[in-house]
RNA sequence: GCGCGUGUAGCUCAGUCGGUAGUAGCGCCAGAUUGUGGUUCUGGAUGUCGUGGGUUCAAAUCCCACCACGCGCCCCA
């Protein structure tokens, strides 16, 4: 049997509602802050991933889908999209466009890990870019923005973690501040630790190991070393959230894997993912443009959610079965009478009503059929109901069944 | 990439000490019922025991490798 290569998957009905619910509400809600969809191509030049998410992060060192085209340039599948969109930005000079840009996009990115739970070869994110502000009130926006999406999808108790990573001024010399310490502490740390204290030094303050962690809140804070203009930015942020009621926790110690991050960060996690608990990420990337050839200065901020994993949360308190609805399944006995229903197919499906017409004669096997299918009611044609003009509606919940006329018909299935 | 675990019917699983694969549950099909589903009763179908090799008179069972999935690590959405 052929089967779906490792780390990708069928979605398949009645999931794949979920799916769609979470999509048309994220629409929803970015529609309502004037935020308009971008879409950019699955694959790009490597280069692009290279130069934007960091040569030194893993995503690009061990975890992309590479290849060589024909003309021996490498492509690479994305594996994630706000590369992509600042690319975009660049290439059609966006910039020249008054105001602030605001993009949307929904599709699938490739990552070559070890799949596991929430974590999938192919993947899809539902993300944002605001382009062109360095104001806080935008950092703002974006993390209502992203948390009324979780709310609308009916998401309980998301829980959002904020940051600030500083700027290209200011994090070095934390970086080199928090290697100092590390020499001095890391002999009596997890392995992990020792081999980040010299790799990567930020990610130390990431460790979840417990005899760790005296040690670890003893480490210097990112947010003690922030430069003025970095400290009164994240001191704006804080203070906005707070006028609007959103509650956050402050994690000086949540580090993000991208290179590109500046500032603000933020994440949002959900209790029973598994390891994967983290259900979206996102941060302020002041930098990027000017990294991937912009000449004029070109802020921003987005946020990316693991669209599998916000489903699989929906997933833990929703039936997928509910969100599809069957409103009628006609029953129709002979031929004249099958002819007939599939007008008044016709007629119900243009009235916004889903419809199933019975293909099976058999009035038993129709309404076994009817039944199965979830059908809040079935309607029977057959010679008595055909020559006097009306139709046999049962409720298929109560098994109250009447006689209705057609016109009587729309109306009685509301 | 590393560690641990799991893999038997469409699904969930049982399978003793290695001795012909289960009256198992749910689901599916048919009938009881020629114009009425759900409940009930009766009957029926469905297996490369994940794949390949090894040990053995004999392997779902023991051993090895591989594959897939799960949990964790690394990292991340």
């Amino acid at each position: 049997m052929i089967k779906a290569i490792r780390g990708t998957r069928d979605i398949l009905p009645p999931s794949s509602a979920v799916w769609n619910m979470v999509e048309a509400r994220a629409r929803e809600v970015f529609h309502s802050f004037n935020c308009h969809e971008i879409r950019t191509p699955i694959f790009e030049s490597t280069e692009l991933f290279a130069r934007g998410v960091g040569e030194e992060t893993d995503i690009v060192s061990k975890e992309m889908y590479t290849w060589d085209d024909r003309d021996g340039s490498s492509i690479t599948l994305r594996p994630e999209n706000t590369a992509s969109v600042i690319r975009a930005y660049i290439e059609h000079r966006l910039d020249q466009i008054p105001g602030l840009k605001k993009l949307y996009y929904i599709g699938p990115m490739f990552r070559r890990e070890r799949p596991q739970k929430g974590r999938y070869r192919q993947f899809a994110q539902i993300g944002a870019e605001f382009i062109g502000s360095d104001s806080p009130v935008i950092d703002a926006e974006v993390i209502e923005m992203v948390l009324e999406v979780l709310t609308r999808c009916g998401v309980e108790s998301p829980h959002l973690i904020i940051n600030s990573v500083g700027c290209k001024d200011c994090r070095p010399a934390f970086v080199q501040a928090l290697k100092d310490r590390l020499q001095d502490v890391k002999a009596g740390m997890c392995a992990d630790c020792q081999r980040r204290a010299d790799s990567n030094a930020l990610r130390v303050l990431d460790c979840k190991v417990p005899e760790d962690q005296n040690v670890v809140d003893s480490l210097p804070s990112i947010l003690d070393h922030l430069c003025q203009p970095c400290a009164a930015h994240f001191e704006t942020v804080k203070s906005l959230l707070e006028a609007r009621g959103i509650d956050y926790e402050l994690r000086s110690r949540l580090v993000r894997g991208l290179d590109y991050y500046t500032r603000t960060t933020f994440e949002v996690t959900h209790g029973a993912l598994g390891a994967q608990n983290s259900i979206l990420g996102g941060g302020r990337y002041d930098g990027l443009a000017e990294s991937l050839g912009s000449r004029v200065p070109t802020p921003g901020i987005g946020f990316s959610i693991g669209e599998d994993r916000l489903v699989m949360a929906i997933e833990e308190h929703v039936d997928p079965a509910s969100l599809a609805r069957l409103d009628v399944f006609l029953v129709p006995m002979g031929d004249a009478a099958l002819r007939h229903a599939a007008l008044i197919a016709r007629d119900l499906r243009r009235g916004g009503f889903t419809v199933e017409l019975s293909a099976d004669h058999k009035v038993k096997r129709a309404m076994e059929a009817a039944s199965k299918a979830r059908a809040r009611f079935a309607l029977i044609l057959g010679d008595n109901e055909l020559t006097a003009g009306v139709y046999a509606l049962k409720d298929m919940a109560t098994g109250e069944q009447r006689s209705l006329t057609r016109e009587q018909l729309a109306p009685a299935l509301k």
